[in-house]
DNA sequence: ACAACCATGTAAGTAGTTACATGATTTA
DNA sequence: TAAATCATGTAACTACTTACATGGTTGT
């Protein structure tokens, strides 16, 4: 359960609305953990009813618009969750199932969609490496948040990487005959 | 929707009851799908109101074990689905939140669980390559099935080498305070 | 006035998880 | 005959997805 988690995150870097929110999601942290309006309105709903989050209307905003803000019981409990143990969720790749299908009853025309795919991988790996070296390339003495979420961005990195190495290496196998 | 699938190429490679496809998933394919023998039950009656698998009861088994195979549509379906494109899931990684929280809040106990993960991908790490040493190295001439086989089973290695390197790099990051 | 956009939500459905239930067969 | 194991299921729940609804604000 890490969106209540990942929202209260969020929040502490910078109060903000549902929709704001959701626009951050599009970059940042939901590279790996991504959320649509709706769940984010639903889950703040949860974090205000929880006492972790408070919500107040924005005077000059539009509409209905409220602004979040995380409760000290909100902090205490991200930290929690952080020093919690949890096992690592069981991998899952839709991909190696149709790699293992292939292979039980190939040949089949799975090429077209690895070379669509290579190129996204090649187009999220440009987006990261980008944000690479616009945040963290060339500064020095960095502190340790800067540090882990340089980790955190080197691990998009490397996953992107060694899925368009799979991706290739699939295509070579198909295309030998 | 891969779990129907995923059954499908399992029973492909050999016709077996709903107990023995929970434990054939327990390696292989569960790998990178995982199932309970729940879902496997509920998917089986589905796959077999479509028309893709028939069964038929085992005289000389216990109970009212059941063996299923899976029929021409079923095949059919198959290989629509391995040709069908569609997107890669979103990345989902909880850890990578937990990084950024910690990053937000820290400094936690979080170095403790990473350390318990650790070892965990190095289990899963010593599992894999067991299996390829036993199966894959020292054999040449495979065909362009064992080659796909030995793919899937490389992906396992180096996304559990991978995410080694990350769980230790991330605790390197924490020690230094 | 009207289109485009901002902001929040409801409704319905699917996939997956967790806990429990049932009965049959083998083994000690 | 009791315990362990094999084999198949039901029930209740949570997370997530997809489609649609509602109303306010800004720009032309």
């Amino acid at each position: 359960m890490s969106l209540p988690h990942a929202l209260l995150t969020s929040l502490l870097e910078r109060p903000s609305s549902g929709l704001e929110l959701a626009r951050r999601f599009d970059r940042s942290i939901g590279f790996f953990w991504s959320a649509t309006h709706q769940q984010i309105y639903r889950e703040l709903a949860r974090l205000e009813a929880a006492g972790w989050v408070a919500s107040s209307p924005v005077v000059d905003g539009r509409g209905r618009k409220r602004l979040y803000k995380v409760l000290a019981k909100g902090k205490q409990e991200l930290r929690r969750w952080v020093e919690a143990a949890e096992d690592p969720r069981p991998l899952r790749d839709e991909m190696m199932v149709r790699l293992r299908a292939e292979a039980a009853i190939g040949p089949t025309r799975l090429g077209r969609d690895l070379e669509r795919r290579a190129a996204l991988h090649r187009a999220k790996l440009a987006t990261y490496r980008a944000i690479e070296a616009r945040d963290f390339v060339g500064k020095k003495l960095s502190t340790r948040g800067q540090q882990l979420q340089h980790l955190v961005l080197r691990t998009g990195i490397l996953h992107e990487t060694m899925y368009l190495e799979i991706t290739l290496g699939a295509l070579a196998i198909l295309d030998r005959d």
